[in-house]
DNA sequence: GTCTATAAGTAGATAGAC
DNA sequence: GTCTATCTACTTATAGAC
């Protein structure tokens, strides 16, 4: 026939744009949008390199920012959702707060080639930033109480943590999670007020 | 004279290439080293753009990159030593402690052009990443106590909420330095060990 | 849906006049 | 020490065959 596949060098619909968005979505994290090239997309893919194979697909390296971003926002909130509703249900406050911190930095790990792509390419794509924050954001409406700062205060500890790890390519200063977790949430409970 | 910087367009010795390392390192905290383009650092210092006016100071971008990071690292360092100087004797511990934390925190700010670009380009120049670190690390010999990870935590809090209120465009959460160090400070001490 | 060929623009870098 | 002119390589993007 001649649209089989392995004589017309073509793949089932969908499947090579979603194989691009992951590729893309990795080689923006690591160099950035403008450190990024296409052809470099194409290698990852298997596509044949130094063309535009990859325009067929996407209209211009722009769009396909765009769509990496929003793939890699829609797959976290749904990994999310998931990994929270398995939670909830501790009886022992302590061991609650620990959990809750557990999954926030599990939380700063998924979001991690966002939020690399976030400090280089901030302004590129608006809608990342709102993104990321709807999930560490927490406004509080009137006076900030003592235990509000303290939430911000674990919240900041674990984003800290986390980056400072990937910085030192190891756990910081060579704490090990766990331990970080345990005495986070002995320092931070039980509440003032 | 022929040798008049007005006639011939020449600068005082020295002079543009401080000016020149300024902007790079502007730039190159902006946009990381591949969207940095040597036209926007001449354009910047008011040389020609456009044309290669840079490369009679600096061989090749790579070289300006590693001049600019050198000369920011030596900046800093001697900064931070002063700052330092001027604390230390203070009697009460809680205020001396929040003393440290104000003191790191500015640290981080006075990093920032640095830190962002460790965070993309941290492959490129490997004496960064051991510069900043310099800074930070703390590596305690033998077992870790818990004063050890309770200081860690306080040094991740800051660095998180240095960089969350980086991206937030305001302190983090609407919470004021103030509050968020002296909160902390009574979170990590006394000291129980 | 993938490939070859190629156009158009941009960026790093060099040579030489002033 | 700065400028004009220019080279080369690379990158985005398009046209069209298979």
């Amino acid at each position: 026939m001649t649209t089989d596949p392995a004589t017309t060098g073509s793949r089932p619909r969908g499947q090579t744009r979603e194989r691009i968005l992951e590729a893309a979505m990795e080689v923006f994290a690591e160099v950035g949008f403008s450190g990024a090239t296409i052809s470099e997309v194409e290698r990852r893919v298997g596509l044949a390199v130094g063309t535009g194979s990859l325009y067929r697909h996407f209209p211009s390296k722009q769009a396909l920012l765009d769509a990496a971003v929003e793939r890699e926002v829609a797959s976290l909130r749904a990994e999310m959702a998931q990994a929270r509703a398995a939670v909830a249900e501790v009886a022992d406050p302590l061991e609650r707060r620990r959990l809750g911190y557990e999954q926030s930095l599990h939380d700063f790990r998924r979001f991690d080639r966002l939020f690399r792509l976030m400090l280089t390419e901030g302004e590129r794509v608006p809608e990342l930033r709102q993104a990321i924050w709807a999930a560490v954001q927490r406004d509080v409406p009137g006076a900030l109480g003592d235990r509000d700062v303290v939430d911000a205060i674990a919240m900041a500890a674990l984003g800290g943590y986390h980056l400072f790890s990937l910085m030192q390519g190891r756990p910081f200063n060579g704490i090990p999670e766990e331990r970080f977790l345990a005495v986070l949430a002995g320092l931070t409970g039980p509440p003032e007020n």
